[in-house]
DNA sequence: GTCATAATGGGAACGATTCCGAATAAGACG
DNA sequence: CGTCTTATTCGGAATCGTTCCCATTATGAC
């Protein structure tokens, strides 16, 4: 999804609000709302608030430190990829616990960029999402 | 998307606002909102209000007739498909105008489901959609 | 320490979508 | 055609996630 990591990084100060999120997401491997990851955090003692959240959320998508997934139901959900997180990848997810699995799908990229190309689309980019029940979640 | 098509058709009545919603989504082949057919039909004369618009385009999508992409913004668009509606397919959408091209990846549906059931999910299903500048928009 | 200013946070504002309930009209029946 | 049942309509209120505003706070450079 993103296309290129911080263009330039832009001089941040280091605070506890920004840390406590991103320890929040690190802590979990599933896609979770900014609401979500935001009770956490106060129901922890943390002193926040829910702008304060979804800022550094954003930050960490603009980074290409998170991956973002908007739900059907319009809820966003950020997820804190793995350190790889240059390098582009998809995700499993399951619907009921969240949980995702990074996936890569060469065959799949060629193909989009052939489909665009073909139709004579330029600027392409795509989303590929798939989702499904885990085994835990199976039960 | 759609698993099937409508399950058991639930008897509807024929309403001149469903038919105007309809025509409204035939007329073009882009991907529109609520908000923009309900004001095109507006502008147009009809006589129509906005739940309508919302109700009969969730039908259509129930009904399998119409296909709806969650744009990142939170936004909803619908979009009338092709006869072969039944056929599972998805979509190159401009991201200036909404043209849509219907596309069909049959290695990409086998990818999908051998990686959900690689790592034990079930009751699988994804979403692929590819987005550019069409050609008209480029210039 | 001081200072400039990036970051915070809570409440208002927003925008898309859903809900509600009284008014309307489709269509079955006679 | 009339009548009757009830699906449908529609506009305004209500939801809900997210963004905006801005006075207050705290980071980090000097
Ligand atoms: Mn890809
Ligand atoms: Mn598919
Ligand atoms: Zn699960
Ligand atoms: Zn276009």
């Amino acid at each position: 999804m993103s296309l290129m990591a911080a263009t330039q990084q832009v001089k941040r100060r280091a605070t506890n609000q920004g840390a406590a999120v991103k320890e929040a997401l690190a802590a979990e491997d599933t896609f979770r709302s900014a609401q979500d990851v935001y009770a956490t955090l106060r129901a922890n003692g943390e002193k926040i608030g829910l702008s304060t959240v979804y800022r550094h959320l954003q930050i960490f998508v603009d980074d290409g430190l998170a991956d973002v997934i908007h739900k059907p139901d319009g809820e966003s959900t950020y997820r804190l990829c793995g350190d790889a997180s240059t390098t582009h990848h998809h995700h499993l997810v399951c619907r009921s616990c969240g949980k995702a699995v990074e996936i890569e799908g060469p065959a799949v990229e060629t193909w989009a960029d052939k489909v665009a190309a073909q139709n004579g689309f330029t600027d392409v980019n795509h989303t590929v999402e798939i989702f499904g029940l885990c085994a835990a979640c199976a039960a």
